[in-house]
DNA sequence: ATGAATATGTAGCCATGGCTACAATTAAAG
DNA sequence: CTTTAATTGTAGCCATGGCTACATATTCAT
């Protein structure tokens, strides 16, 4: 991809490029928190802060902090001393983030990435998989080759 | 990937995806700037401040900070009002994040999902992809299939 | 029921990566 | 050569997402 080419095309979608980049980075974090939310919910019947900065690995503040933002967004309530609990909309972001998880790491593994690498890099590429690119994730995984999604349909 | 199976194995493996993930994105910039530096001086000779900040989309002192960051690091160096040159380091930072970014389109596109889509996702996925993962998509796109190798050449 | 341990809240610091505004320098036009 | 335009530099602000330190609240054991 010759910067030649660029300039020679459509210098706006160059730009457009690395600005969606940086906006899906700034969704990342709350989809992180939604999913993690949800996950520890399902698990343990509540969200506990302590949790949540624990299997993050970050420190309780900075828990405290992101979940503040959720709530500011409405992603999230929380009652004071009594865990965190997600609105209608952080449950079906979460659902949709951890949905979209699965299928890239079936992905990364179904192209011949070890397991163990696609579980890491998975965490950090979902946040950058738009519709289109999911959609056609699906596609390829459910089509030519043998669909081996276990417990799936 | 339920949270139980999680605690059952070990929980530090959780926190290590999202730290992983984090220190991606710390390199995600630099990677960025010194690519399109590379692009810049490969078709002008040089790369001016202002043309780096264009085509990032940013404003030039938000591209100046980060001129002086990869100074900082070893990546670039600048002759006052004279423009930006990368190091050896750098050169070489910008080779490898070239050839990265070419295969990760290229295997998006392989798994079917449309060019332009791709190559949008692919500025933010392409900072997430590891070693492993790259060697896999590698030995995907050159074994079993044709190698369409796209917009390349 | 009280004292210790745990969890939560809050304040304030730091670095990053955006921005605007303004100063200074270089390049271009006249 | 002078003036104007473009480029670069610098200062300072903001929000984010980390952190530590300390205060407060709750839970749990004794």
């Amino acid at each position: 991809m010759s910067p030649k080419k660029q300039s020679e095309k459509n210098a706006a979608t160059e730009v457009a490029r690395f600005s969606q980049a940086r906006n899906a980075q700034s969704k990342a974090l709350l989809e992180d928190y939604t999913e993690l939310i949800d996950d520890l919910i399902r698990e343990h019947g509540e969200a506990r802060l302590i949790d949540i900065a624990r299997h993050l690995g970050v420190t309780h503040p900075t828990a405290a902090k992101a979940v503040a933002r959720l709530k500011r967004e409405g992603l999230a309530v929380s009652r004071l001393y009594r865990g965190v609990f997600l609105t209608e909309a952080g449950t079906e972001m979460a659902q949709r983030v951890r949905a979209r998880h699965r299928i890239v790491v079936d992905l990364l593994v179904a192209v011949g990435v070890p397991l163990e690498a696609a579980e890491i890099d998975a965490e950090g590429i979902e946040h950058h998989v738009s519709e289109a690119t999911l959609t056609a994730f699906k596609r390829f995984l459910g089509g030519p080759k043998s669909r081996r999604r276990i417990g799936k349909k």
